[in-house]
DNA sequence: GTAGATGCAAAACGTTTGCAACCTA
DNA sequence: TAGGTTGCAAACGTTTTGCATCTAC
C-alpha cells in the first residue's frame, strides 16, 4: 500500500505542485481503502473545499494514474471507479448497486500464457471481474 | 453459433417485426465472425440502407441483447463491442487498436467459488480479457 | 517572476428520449 | 387498420478543452 509521503516524493521528483487540492486528493484516496467515482472524490472533497472543480479532480485523478499513484477501475455497464495503489488483486462488482469489493487470489499468470500462445497479441495484463448481487441489494 | 433462422424464430415468437432493417443487421452480425461498435454497425447498415439512423441501430442492437441473439462486450478504455451469440468466450484487446480476438479457455469456475466463499456477494457471472498489443500495432 | 494549476464555461462524445410519420403483420 | 418501428431532433450525463486568472515554488 502506497504512502502519502511516497506520493508526494514522486510529485516532488517530476516538479509537480503539490496544491492544496491535490494534497487534500491524495489524502482522501490513501486513508479510505475504496473505490470511489469522480463524482465521488468531487463531493467529499467539497466538504473540505467548497470552491473545488470537477475539472480539477478530472485533471488530478488522470495525473495520479499517469503517475501509478491511482488505478482506474473499469468495468461494464457503469462508470470508472479509482483506487489508491496497492498490490494487484481483482473485483467483484454488484450489479445493483455497483458496490465493488476486493478479491485476493494469485494472478492466473497461466491463463495469460496460454492466451499468448495461441494468439498474435503481445500480451501485458489481465483483468479478471466477478458480478453478482452483495448481502445489501440481495435483502431487497 | 446462433443462425439466422434461430434469430428470426425468437422475433416471430415475440411478435417482434422482421423490418428490412432489422434482417440486414442481423445478417451483418450473423455472418461476420468479429466484433464491432455500434459506429461501425451503422456504417456497415449504412452501405445497403444510406437511410438508416444510428437511433435504429441502437433500438436494434439492444433489442438484440435483451433478446439473447447479441452479447454486448465491455471493457477498459473503450466502447462497447458487440458480437452475435456463441458459447462463452473469453477476450483479448489490442490496447493500441482496439482490435479483438477470442479465446476458447474452460470458464474459471473455481475462481468464481473462491470469490464467492471469501465475499457477501452472490457471484452470477464473471469476465476475464487480456490486454496487450496485436502484431499489427506490434510492427509499427 | 514564472511555469504550472485552477476553475469556469463551452464543447465534445456516445447514448437515450420524445414524437410525428411510417409500415409490417 | 393498428400497434410496433423508424428516424429526426433535442436532451442527457460524463469527460475534455480553451482560456483567463491565480499561485506554489
Amino acid at each position: 500500500m502506497l504512502s502519502i509521503e511516497n506520493a508526494v516524493q514522486t510529485l516532488k521528483e517530476k516538479n509537480i505542485r503539490l496544491t492544496p487540492q491535490r494534497h487534500e486528493l491524495i489524502n482522501i484516496l490513501s486513508k479510505g481503502n475504496k473505490h470511489w467515482t469522480v463524482e465521488e472524490l468531487y463531493q467529499l472533497l467539497n466538504e473540505s473545499m467548497p470552491s473545488v472543480s470537477i475539472t480539477t479532480v478530472y485533471n488530478n485523478i488522470n495525473l495520479f494514474c499517469e503517475l501509478g499513484l491511482v488505478k482506474e477501475i473499469q468495468f461494464g455497464e457503469a462508470l470508472s471507479k479509482y483506487e489508491w495503489k496497492k498490490e494487484d488483486h481483482y473485483h467483484i462488482v454488484c450489479s445493483e448497486c455497483g458496490e465493488m469489493v476486493d478479491v485476493w487470489y494469485p494472478a492466473l499468470k497461466e491463463v495469460e500464457v496460454f492466451a499468448q500462445s495461441i494468439s498474435k497479441f503481445d500480451i501485458s495484463s489481465h483483468n479478471l471481474q466477478f458480478y453478482g448481487t452483495c448481502s445489501n441489494c440481495e435483502q431487497k
